[in-house]
Order: C-alpha cells, then sequence, then structure tokens
DNA sequence: GATATAAATGTTATATAATAACATAGAAAT
DNA sequence: ATTTCTATGTTATTATATAACATTTATATC
C-alpha cells in the first residue's frame, strides 16, 4: 500500500534517520521484507537513502548541508556549541509571534531557529539564504530575501542594495546573531557590509532581539553594530556577573536558555 | 595516513559515490579493513555516509539537493529531461568567458551551469539562491544575490526591490531561463514579478543569451519577457524548421547542444 | 460473479558486507 | 634501546541485503 510507504517518509523525515528494526516495530503487521521495498522505493524517488540496517533522510541531510556554511579548508566548522544554539534558538522561537513581519539574521543559531520556525505561517524578511531556503519550505511562509554579495562564510548576503532593499520593508521583531560581545566594543562582527545592515535593521525594527552563545563574551570584532542600550534582549545560554550588570544598566533582558543537559 | 584518507573523500567527492571494491582497486596496498576505517573516519567527519557495500559523497548530495528545488507535493521534480539541461549547459559554459559579468537566472538549466561554472574566477550576479550557493563554493568568485521575495518553485528571487538592485550592475553576459516559447508569443515565464526582472535584464545586458530544452518549444505561459529578436542566442538541445525560420528572421543565432546518447 | 492478470507481500536460502577482537608492524617519545 | 601509542592487518562471527520463488490480495475483463 502506498500509504504505508508515505508514512515510513514520514517518519524518517521526522527522526532524521530510523531502522529497520524500529520500523518493524512501528510496522508489526507487515514483514521486514515489505519495508525493505518501501524503502527501496523511497530511495528511487530520491526522498531517503539508505544506510547499512536503515535509511537516513534527505531532506534532514538537507539541513545539514545548509548548516555546513560552505564547509571550511578541512570540512569541520560550526559544529561547535551546538546545545547552545540549539537551546538559545528554543528560547527564540517562543518569541516570534505569528502574524508579523520577522527579520531573521543569517549564521548557524539564527538557522537553528529557521528550523524550529518553519512550520507555520509567517512574512520573514532575512539575510541568510540557507535560512531563507529553510523557511521555504512551508508553503505558507513568505520569504523575503535582502539582496547584496553573498559570504562564503556565513551564507550571508549585505551590501549597497541590502540597505535599499530593507527601506521599504516594515519590520516587527528582529533575530540578530552577534559574533561578539565585549563592555567596550559592544556587539561586533567582522565584516563591514553585515555590520550596516545589521545597524540598519537594528534602527528599525521595533523589537531587536540579540541571539549569541556565551562563547563569544568578552571578545570583540573590528565593526560595531549595537550597543547593549540598543538591543531589546540578549537570548544566550550563560551568564556572568559582569554581564548582568551591563544588561541591567542598558535596561536589556536577558534570556538565559537552558541547554539540555545538566550544566554545572 | 592522513594522505590516503584525504584521497579516498577526494575520490568519493568526485565520482559522487563508490564501492568498497573500487576503493580496493584503487587502494591495492592497504587491506578493506583500513579504507572501511577511513571511510568511518571520513563519515565522522560530515564528508560522506556510509552506505552498504560504499559511500556516498555530502558534497554530490549537497548538489541533488540543491537541484531538488524544494520538492512538490510528490517529492518528484526537475528530474525530467536532464541529459539535455546538461548538454545545454555545457554548450553555455563555453561561451562564459572569465573576466566579466556575468548574470544567471535561477531555474534548474542554470543550476547544470553554475557546476560548471564553479571552478573559476568570476563575478557572478544570480537570481537563483541555489545557484549562488554552488558558486560560493569558489573562494575566488564574487556571488551578488539578487534580493526580493522568494519563489518556493524555482528558488528564484524576484520582485520590486530586484529592479532597483540591478540598476547599479552592468552585465556583460547574461544567461536566461525561459518556461517556454511559442512563435506568437515569444519566450515566457509564468510569474509576473520574475518576468518584470528577467525583461530588464535582458534590456541591461551587453550578451543575451536563452537557455531552454526543446520540451518547451511550442507552449507558452503568461508572461513574455523577450521576443526573438531581444536576444543574441538561444541554446537548446533540438530544432524544428520553423524555430529555424524564426530565429535566422530575428538574427537570434541557435546553438544545438549534443545530448550525450546518440539522439535519432 | 467468475476468471485471468497483475501487483503487492511473505518466505526461505544464499551471498555479501560489517563488526569485533585480537595480532602485528611502524612511528614517536623517553 | 625500550616503551608506548597509533595505524594497519587478519580472522571469525554476526548481521544485513539480495534473489528467487510462493502466496496472497487487488484489479480488470468478459
Amino acid at each position: 500500500m502506498q500509504d504505508r510507504q508515505l508514512l515510513v517518509g514520514n517518519y524518517i523525515d521526522e527522526k532524521g534517520e530510523m531502522s529497520l528494526r524500529e520500523l518493524e516495530a512501528l510496522f508489526p503487521d507487515v514483514s521486514s521484507m515489505t519495508l525493505r521495498r518501501d524503502l527501496d522505493a523511497l530511495e528511487a524517488e530520491g526522498r531517503i537513502i539508505k544506510i547499512k540496517g536503515g535509511a537516513k533522510s534527505i531532506r534532514h541531510l538537507s539541513r545539514s548541508i545548509l548548516f555546513q556554511n560552505v564547509e571550511d579548508d578541512y570540512g569541520h566548522r560550526e559544529l561547535e556549541n551546538t546545545a547552545a544554539k540549539e537551546a538559545i534558538a528554543e528560547a527564540a522561537a517562543g518569541l516570534a509571534e505569528t502574524g508579523c513581519s520577522i527579520f531573521m539574521d543569517a549564521g548557524s543559531t539564527l538557522m537553528c531557529l529557521a528550523r524550529r520556525l518553519s512550520e507555520e505561517r509567517r512574512f520573514v524578511v532575512t539575510s541568510g539564504i540557507n535560512v531563507a531556503m529553510e523557511m521555504a519550505r512551508n508553503k505558507h511562509t513568505i520569504v523575503n530575501l535582502i539582496g547584496g554579495q553573498l559570504s562564503r562564510d556565513n551564507l550571508c548576503v549585505a551590501g549597497a542594495g541590502a540597505l535599499n532593499h530593507l527601506q521599504n520593508i516594515n519590520i516587527d521583531i528582529a533575530f540578530i546573531g552577534a559574533s561578539c560581545f565585549s563592555a567596550e566594543a559592544g556587539f561586533t562582527c567582522g565584516d563591514y557590509n553585515e555590520c550596516e545592515m545589521k545597524r540598519y535593521v537594528v534602527s528599525k525594527a521595533k523589537k531587536k532581539y540579540v541571539l549569541m552563545d556565551s562563547t563569544k563574551l568578552g571578545r570583540s570584532m573590528p565593526y560595531t553594530f549595537a550597543r547593549p542600550e540598543d538591543m531589546d534582549c540578549l537570548i544566550t545560554d550563560n551568564t556572568t556577573p559582569m554581564l548582568e550588570e551591563i544588561a541591567q544598566r542598558a535596561g536589556m533582558r536577558l534570556i538565559l536558555a537552558q541547554t539540555g543537559g545538566c550544566d554545572h
């Protein structure tokens, strides 16, 4: 039956990867050979790829590919601190009201957020082409991509055209990523165009949230795009007394995202 | 040795997929167990994924994912007429001089072209976010992405912002895709914004090439973005006497791309 | 409604591949 | 020179995939 085949596909998409054993447990009234044949069919459709003892979801793989930021010379990148980023994204997702216009920055933390938001009807402006691609999965989401020069590093577009483009767009909520934060320099990033773009968004948006994991605390990059007093809220995974003081003085709310495991 | 492991990775990237047998033949002086362990390491790095009897390249998979145009309701799409598209792209690649500014449209044929162009130093403006992603693979290519609303169907951005954006960009060579061509309607496409964008590019570019496989001949879509006399050249995989006459009268060059297999 | 045909599923035997555990050789460190 | 570690090889075992055939279920045709 086609029914079961679709179900199998959905299960695999959901979990990312499933063993034949798990499938057998889920479908006890068909033989494992039938399930194998289902996997064959799904693979032929390009929906999954079979691995030893099970299968992986292509859709899921595509997510990790989009994450993988056109990999660096050794192929490893952005695998760092995933737990923190996921937690931060989870916390941010709670702040993304529906029915309003949302700006989403580029970067891996924002990509984590995109995954969580891609199920609902929304209007999204973004500077990240992987974010755009992820959000476009949902038929009911309108995705607007900023134009400009593409940065290989973080798949972010920025530049002269970007500012023009943003001029005519209203932003209710802006989710912005930061490369670093320090007391002296504020929120910084390493690219001039990107910095200008972020600064413009900050000046324009009604609510401004910055997403940054705690490893970026106390460091700085060349370009400052905002000071604490410019932002409504910082969502991060760890705090210091210093940071709390700065936040309090600037009237910037601090949200501490709980990472999955215990964190002592 | 790390050396061999890198080599194995490169081979797999190149061929997209390799069996253990093939690897054994390529590396006769190590045992198959060693090669297995290499595959384990490469998989841990996220470079390949192991399948029964061999491995697949993630980089290669990512290409098919980018192709797969945010799949339609049944997951199959754009697998049609791949041979023709590849041949057309191959012919077009020969026309893409280096050291000039190139516009690349969105769509699967253009994505085929992107794969071929992504090895050289270039300046590229594009409306396709998958095209942009593919081109960004090369460190020496500057990629400029048009902004605007993203179409789920073909991962194309277009709209008001796009025209503004294009205003300040000079285009030496434009590679444009077409959904349909007919004698009465000329080159057409199905989206208004996209049509305007294409038309603007055509008006602006010094050389204008249109890429279209022959299945799209004789049909038409709502919006006309160019007539034969507007274009310098049509690259396709098959011709008709009718088409040849039209081309001749309009002064549009016809390039016939040879598909791999014999085509009688 | 009966029969023929095709499609889907089940069963088994066989071939193939993956793993684990241990053995060996080569390189780096002391 | 000796130790230690890492990379590689060997083998036996286990698990998995495949192929071929048997059976059931659905579909079409008369």
